[in-house]
DNA sequence: CTGTTAGCGCCTTCAA
DNA sequence: TTGAAGGCGCTAACAG
């Protein structure tokens, strides 16, 4: 009668002294729907208790088509210092709805990004996340449309499947916001100058900061074009210092940049926030790390991919669905204390 | 005869003019120990072919009780900045060996860890990787036993889980190593006390370094005990500085530590590496974002993944086996040259 | 060398 | 309100 090994469900039927259909009913929570009597739906449930019957998913799946599994495939997230956050997002808002995660990275191989595809979709995963690390527009890889799926930190063209992105504009103006509020109103420069062509955030926040300068009376000062990273964006700025300029406030397109900011500043003798007020986007851990700790616009990597998650599982999300995250202000002593 | 929806094997081996069971052989590459004519063999690779036929993964497993899959369980690689490389290195070896990866977080909660075991041995996966961010001795979470497992970056205390650790006393030796080469004979220095009591890092660094600085003769001038991010290593390394002490080399427990030092180091007037040589531990991309850049002994996370899904799936994996992967120095410009 | 047959554990139509 | 029965797609004895 037990053999100790893995309940099944007609274990757990003949023990609760019902039929497996009964059971099965039961256990899905279908009892109401099929009006069974609530003494057979009570012996059932503790024979599963007893038992600790737990239901086999693969035979599960076979039957429904349907795993209970999310395939979430990034070019780099895992390797990124911050996208890996989106996996955290994903997997738990996947678990609170009863599903598991698994992963594939693609380092931009489209022919790899279909094989993990197809072995997902072998896998019967109910869903694809198509994430990026670095917010663009893409090309959908080959199979996707074949599942129900949603696009993570990216669009693709068409704008043909829904979508989880962080507002970007609307950052920019909070980043606006904040060199205003320290009353800034001259000599306000944007540091970067996004060299993927693919890549969206760099026009995106820069089209809010200008937007809510403006509203301001206030105008960019100018833009010093550098690479999103640390060494580039230290010459360019020691340089463009060099040759004279006197920023009131700089607005530093990533925190890499904002770090070889701090240090042309550094070397230039100009003191933060002091002398010059720096703001910045990502949000990194680095922004903290930096003294004085850097206010920075961050990335809501967390809930983006829990809200990815979401909206691939909620049947309601029409297909051009696009999503857009407040990107949450990040305080930190960069910004210069109103003067009086 | 083609409903152009999903091949089956049945429609495979009807169309290749066999059995079911001869296709299968086949298919699983199992024609030559059945001794299978190469004319059906021929016959049902190419059938399958042009019905683009994919095995059903959940019949499969249904049957054989394995998955392809692989469960990772952390406690927050995933939100962590750096340990995220290790699910990358583990993806991407599991696929080579034709698996998947499936993840979970329990943010440390042993209930949470349980759940997901539980939800991962329904869905049959085929073996369990136990990661921790920080280089740990942990306590195996219920469950884990039950399938084969490998721990990743962590131990249990009674050493009966195979499992992939960096080789920290070595990296220790690196470190002391690259201080010796430098031509530091006196106060060289260690920054750096981990204050969490399950972490093995830092006593194993520490016994790496000093051991490996004995053998030249050479003793550590003292250590400065400072928990292991920015703001309190850049706080004790000041105060440590005013106190009057003028280290030839500091040897960082972590990158962090290192950057506080080098903000303390700055902020004090001394040059790196002019004045003092800076070498620290784990390589991360913070090490190459600092000027001068910081050498540092880094952990190889990507490996570190890689290494424990191939000793989960070695059988010949002895239950005790314990592999340390080398630390490669991530060589950068905080060392001072040999003066001539 | 190849086909027949019997499940793996579960869901669900159909009858009772 | 419950039970019998079939089948999801695949593998693996066991015959031929």
């Amino acid at each position: 009668m037990s053999a100790h090994r893995k309940a099944t469900l007609s274990d757990v039927a003949s023990r609760a002294g019902v039929s497996t259909t009964t059971a099965s009913y039961i256990l899905n929570n279908r009892s109401a729907q099929m009006r069974i009597s609530a003494d057979a739906d009570e012996r059932v449930r503790r024979a599963a208790a007893e038992l600790s019957y737990r239901p086999n998913r693969s035979a599960q799946s076979l039957r429904t088509r349907r795993s209970g599994t999310i395939g979430l495939i990034s070019d780099s997230v895992a390797s990124g210092q911050y996208g890996s956050r989106m996996l955290t997002g994903a997997s738990a808002a996947a678990r609170a709805l009863d599903h598991l995660v698994v992963i594939g990275e693609t380092e931009g191989d489209p022919v790899l990004a279909a094989q993990l595809i197809e072995e997902m979709t072998d896998r019967q995963v109910d869903g694809f996340i198509y994430a990026t690390l670095v917010t663009s527009e893409v090309i959908i890889p080959e199979g996707l449309r074949e599942t129900r799926s949603v696009l993570l930190n990216c669009v693709d063209r068409e704008r043909t499947l829904p979508a989880v992105l962080p507002d970007e504009v609307a950052g920019g103006r909070t980043a606006a916001e904040v060199v205003l509020g320290a009353g800034h109103t001259t000599d306000v420069y944007v540091i970067g100058h996004d060299p993927n062509p693919h890549a969206l955030a760099g026009p995106l926040r820069m089209e809010g900061v200008t937007a809510r300068l403006a509203e301001a009376g206030v105008e960019v000062a100018g833009v010093v074009p550098t690479g999103w990273s640390v060494l580039p964006a230290y010459e360019a700025v020691l340089s463009w210092l060099r040759s004279g300029v006197r920023p009131e406030a700089v607005i530093c397109l990533n925190d890499r940049i904002a770090l070889g900011a701090y240090e042309a500043l550094a070397d230039h003798g100009l003191a933060v926030p002091g002398e010059v007020t720096v703001v910045s986007f990502d949000g990194s851990t680095l922004a903290s790390w930096l003294r004085p700790s850097l206010t920075s616009v961050s990335l809501p990597y967390v809930e983006l991919g829990a809200a990815a998650v979401r909206m691939l599982m909620d049947p309601a999300t029409p297909s051009d669905a696009i999503e857009r995250l407040k990107m949450p202000l990040l305080a930190g002593d960069s910004v210069r204390p109103i003067a009086r």
